[in-house]
DNA sequence: GTAGCAAATGTCACAAATGTCGTGTATTAT
DNA sequence: ATAATACACGACATTTGTGACATTTGCTAC
């Protein structure tokens, strides 16, 4: 039971302390989307659909089934800065991948589903803002933990906190606020 | 495991989600059309059918299954530019997706695994070669079809070309010439 | 407070579907 | 060839869906 990719009412059942009458209920509702087996059409439901069925209605979400790696991504063009962002967060214990540029970090970010993201903000050809924003119009990322880490002026941080990131470093930055804010993003 | 023609239990069980028993029990009772090798009666099912199943299940169906050979990732950072290629391979029945930057081009690239790109070679913050390179050197994209199409001069387009590109196609181009070349990469 | 009421949830029993296990055999890898 | 792996199948264990009915919960009015 490595990998779960699916429900039965049972499991749901037992994550919300529910009866199992009522689980099926709520997927024949439709407010908890699932779909059903062929045979005499037992439930299943994707672990994305129930943990946004959770979100949706202000549940607790067991933490097992939350992306809980401890990966990051981190972008940032110039590779000096990736390699040390990498070795601080590396010796923490994290698992790091490095992005140079936008084909790069939508690539991974798609692939390894980090989650949590390093960005700067200014890359040739990626406008941080942007992707920002984009990123936050996504139902998918939702949970991302986004850390801006910019040579920007504070007005500029502050409007990244706006858009949506979860947090924001000016550079250059010092190791152990990095490693703070990071670790609070694993929570 | 480039291209996938049939499956077998074991690799529908995993799709699943459900027991591999489970899996010859639906062909064995007609719901998932299989057929049985000679030796000792192995189920194999076909990807069309495996879809098939899928969809008149309301399961969710994986994403690398899709007949995806007619689906097309439109690489441009000029949006008039992606809409005019767009609206040409729409019309000859192509699935189309456009990605205006990097990320959005890499990101759409592993979520839709699209098995044609056509690609524009200079975009700001993207360097087609450098990107033609990297995709080349992994083994998931060895199957992706790139059509580049470039302002840049035939020696550029020749150096695309030497670097995995399938064909190269100079702007402004004619419709009939993306057309024919797009369709003969489905091939 | 409580009485009343509607909606949601829980309980129960049974049949059907799915999971588990072990064994033997084909298929694949070395 | 030989070893390792994957698969089918039977028998049995467990889970699940369903309907009918009981109980709880949330709410309103008194």
């Amino acid at each position: 039971m490595a990998k779960v990719k699916s429900l039965t009412t049972g499991d749901i059942a037992e994550y919300c302390d529910v009866n199992l009458r009522t689980v099926i209920r709520w997927i024949d509702k439709g407010s908890l989307k699932g779909y059903k087996l062929p045979g005499r059409g037992n439930n299943r439901v994707t672990v994305d659909n129930f943990v946004l069925f959770l979100k949706q209605n202000n549940m607790p979400v067991p933490p097992e089934l939350l992306p809980k790696s401890k990966t990051v991504l981190i972008v940032d063009d110039d590779k000096d800065m990736g390699n040390a962002i990498k070795r601080v967060l590396k010796k923490d214990g994290f698992e790091c991948d490095t992005a140079t540029n936008g084909f790069l970090a939508g690539s991974k970010l798609m692939q390894h589903k980090p989650s949590i993201m390093t960005l700067d903000l200014t890359m040739p050809g990626l406008n941080g803002f942007e992707l920002l924003k984009h990123l936050r119009a996504e139902e998918q990322f939702q949970d991302l933990k986004i850390l801006v880490i910019s040579a920007l002026d504070q007005e500029s941080l502050d409007e990244a906190l706006a858009l949506g990131a979860n947090a924001a470093l000016s550079k250059p930055f010092e190791k152990d606020k990095l490693l703070s804010l990071v670790n609070e993003m694993t929570q």
